[in-house]
DNA sequence: GTTAGCACTCAAACCTTGCGAGTGCTAATA
DNA sequence: TATTAGCACTCGCAAGGTTTGAGTGCTAAC
């Protein structure tokens, strides 16, 4: 099993390519038509035999032509498929879509999962994790002359939140402006996860501004819990297009549903042990591919996925979900382009 | 037609409730069996042919039990239903998810969106019209010390929107003070729709300002505009839990689709003279229940829609999309419950 | 007015059949 | 030895036929 022949090599590449275009088996007669005239189908035929013993294809039945296997995608993504870059449309058509001035992480992971599965016809999926590790460059309190003030914590990475927090009643004109200052002095240079409260606000002379702190708090930490949910999916629609999901909808519903639980997507969307990355790239790329015991609800399905970067700030994972037969030149280039842009913006 | 029989509306509404529940044709002997044991089958089977003869019913095939129409819907909704309110546990729910102080009102809409599909099980969508008759209360600029400022504009229903824009260079130290109390002083108190560049601007001594101005213009400007679109929509996955969808994606695709576009779905959430308006509700509902020639894509579905105001003004239109067959008397109490609420929270 | 009884209808489920795409094998060819 | 033509074989799929049973409408009796 240590080298596949030239030939065989070609015969694989068709049979995928056709498959990902076609969703449909493929047959030797299709393959000498449209990609080796030169040979006869049986020829064909006894190669796409030998093919399906080394385990890079498989027949539906006996009748049927060959798809691809497991394996057979492996090898596509990892050495067949054509690298090749976007078109200047496309990437026009994302850098207008990128180059607003956004600064609210959300804003632009929002942003970027639309474009994402606009280009790629695909289902996108945004993962925030790490925000803990985020580092404030600065805090302000804007009063909003209500009994209320906007908070508004600037990081490294972006402003990640602005929020109202409500004041207490009775207090002096300077008192949002200085409990700003206060903050600012507290908390800046520090990272998300070590804020806590300060001991000479517990019982010192700085006690009046403890309520206020407490709402501080509470609206930091609330980065990562739940409800606030830290996964952006955008375009999931875009499943029911496939005809691999079309007499399927169970299969679509599963697949949703797996979708929107935090930790599965976690779980895909990093790196394991059946997965695969990708060299030459100038980055990270994760593919996995479906396991096709399909136990766990993501049946014919692949995932890639990459480290989600702004700033220089890892912020997350972006990833692409699609059918197993996705056109994953189209999906690595895109990653590669979005995660290039979005770093290198400044 | 003018009066129907009390025997007569205890049959259609047996038929209305019992397919409601099993979305499939309901016989004549599950009448008897459930509602009118009292009766023989035969004798209902007379009484179901009057109400088809009369256009409350409907037969999808001769040796099939009966559905409901339209029409048997609408007198369901207007006359039958029972109008329960919610269950304690359930304003609770609502009340948890709503409670939070928040004050964009785009934070309030989607969060709002979410807990009418949680609850009900179907399609929420809040359309954000009118925007522009908002008032605007103040203005605040906020310095971000990297070139840029957080603008924020806060109107007498909420924050609209908060954005960064960018700071011209080589300006003093207080250009962004004063340039805030000059946007101050001449927006406050001005609809969002009035505001227009003041002439001074344009030549005399405030030039300098020139360029910020119509930085602010341009995001306050592009509310309502397409990307910003003014739908948020919520659950659309639970139209895969019907069975009227299930064996039809096609339907859901098309479903999907028209739901996508705003102006298919403004034309959908305003009434009309195929709507109606529930009496007796402290606001103002409209259903609409499917044409069912279904040229336009929302086949077998109803749409019940209310205004949306938070705190006295009018914002748009929020609405449940489900099945024909919904429960109708849940999402009109889930509405009327969240919007009373949404209205009297200050 | 109500009901039992019966004939009738028709969708859905199941079976049958034939077609054709596509294969594997074998034997002939280069 | 590699390739290929030829042919028998398999099996999914679609079309058509049959059966079943749920449910009705009608009629005649109560």
């Amino acid at each position: 099993m240590k080298e596949i022949s030239e030939r065989k090599i070609k015969i694989l590449h068709a049979v995928v390519d056709e498959y990902i275009a076609q969703a449909e088996p493929v047959s030797s007669k299709e393959i000498q038509q449209k990609y080796l005239p030169a040979l006869s189908p049986a020829t064909i035929r006894s190669e796409l035999s030998a093919l399906e013993d080394m385990g890079y294809l498989v027949q539906p039945h006996v009748s049927a032509g060959r798809i691809p296997s497991g394996k057979a995608y492996k090898l596509y993504v990892d050495k067949l498929m054509s690298k090749k870059s976007l078109t200047p449309t496309e990437m026009h058509r994302i850098k207008s879509y990128l180059d607003d001035k956004m600064v609210k992480v959300e804003d632009i992971v929002r942003r970027t999962a639309k474009v994402i599965s606009d280009i790629t016809n695909y289902t996108s999926v945004i993962l925030i994790q790490n925000i803990e590790n985020v580092t404030i460059k600065e805090i302000k309190l804007v009063d909003l002359t209500d009994g209320s003030a906007l908070l508004i914590v600037i990081t490294d990475s972006g402003i990640i939140r602005d929020n109202i927090i409500n004041i207490p009643e009775d207090v002096g004109d300077t008192y949002v402006e200085v409990a700003g200052g206060l903050l600012n002095e507290i908390f800046s240079g520090k990272q998300l996860k070590d804020i806590e409260m300060p001991t000479e606000m517990i019982d010192g002379e700085l006690n009046k501004f403890r309520t206020l702190f407490e709402s501080v708090f509470e609206v930091i930490r609330r980065h990562g819990r739940e409800e606030d949910s830290g996964v952006y999916l955008e375009g999931s629609r875009k499943m029911l297009d496939y005809p691999e999901y079309a007499g399927n909808i169970d299969k679509v519903k599963n697949l949703l549903e797996v979708i929107d639980t935090k930790e599965k997507l976690s779980e895909l969307m990093s790196a394991s042990e059946n997965s695969l990355s990708i060299d030459g790239s100038p980055i990270e790329l994760t593919v996995k591919i479906d396991s096709s015991d399909g136990e766990d609800g993501l049946a014919d399905c692949s995932v890639i996925s990459a480290k989600y970067t702004i700033r220089g700030k890892e912020i997350g994972q972006v990833g692409v979900i699609g059918p197993t037969r996705m056109n994953y030149d189209k999906v690595v280039s895109v990653l590669n382009y979005i995660t290039k842009t979005l770093n290198r913006e400044e």
